[in-house]
DNA sequence: CATTGACCTATGTGTTGCACCTAGGTTTAT
DNA sequence: ATAAACCTAGGTGCAACACATAGGTCAATG
């Protein structure tokens, strides 16, 4: 099987496959009648992983220990219960910031809708520089002075 | 005013500020003494601006052209509310992303938690290989077939 | 006055997971 | 013969910096 079949069949890019092949996460043989590599039940089983892998949140690297663990006969459950561990931490941090991200973008957006364009002097864009975030601003958080 | 000086005065690294220099951001004059870059007020308040922006999700692109705006003499705030509009929608796919991530990572520590290490034949790692994921399940999503 | 430490410079590389491009070889069908 | 569709290796691009290299500057110290 060539490369592009194998990732049609999986539903990636060859690109994918290509660049999953080149960092060592799969191993086609070498066909020596036209160079193209040639890509086994093992290597599909071994992409069916990567991508279950992938959908959990490790990285290629992760990946990569994870299935070196299992090639040197060890079980590499603990390792992977570690890993997720640390990428669930990364996970939730990444999921708050974007969620106060989004958060000041919808007040920004709310605000600028009953600001007109230039409003104010201002250095570059008036509408950015005069924004005022209703949930860091120091004046709402503890206490606030304008009662 | 150097580099680690303002930089430190805005509360990003000296690295960040020599960033924004080489992408054109910032314009520092050279002094003809030393060959250091001098910071001026100017440079001071169009690094808030840029704070300020990417605090609310601008690209360094963005930005760039929110700034070319401006320097033509033109009004940069329609730009600015046609950019965040399209950021937005990009943190907010972004968002669902991450929360469905950190939803499949939840799910799946809950299930490892009542699973032994290697308990079934598998290629790799049988936590992985043997995760089902209850909310992209596909005999979850409309009907069930195991009742 | 030499040395030390803290600053500065420009330039290049590493990060992540691919996508895309270049320039070419192979296979198959027409 | 040639075109279409596949394959190869290797390199670049993305985003926003962080970090490293190799060297120049400056002020204070012994």
């Amino acid at each position: 099987m060539y490369v592009k079949q194998l990732a049609k069949l999986m539903g990636v890019t060859a690109d994918t496959v290509r660049h999953y092949t080149r960092v060592g996460l799969l191993n086609p043989i070498r066909s020596e009648e036209n160079g193209y590599q040639e890509y086994t039940k093992q290597d599909q089983q071994r992409l069916k992983f990567i991508i279950s892998a992938r959908q959990l949140g490790f990285s290629l690297k992760d990946i990569q220990q994870i299935i070196g663990e299992s090639e040197q006969g060890n079980c590499p459950c603990p390792l992977t219960r570690k890993l997720i561990t640390k990428r669930l931490e990364e996970t939730e941090a990444l999921f708050q910031e974007t969620l106060k991200l989004r958060n000041r973008m919808h007040a920004a957006l709310e605000q600028w809708d009953t600001s007109a364009d230039g409003a104010n002097a201002s250095d570059v864009c008036s509408l950015i520089e005069s924004f005022v975030d209703p949930i860091n601003d120091s004046a709402n958080k503890e206490q606030r002075n304008d009662d």
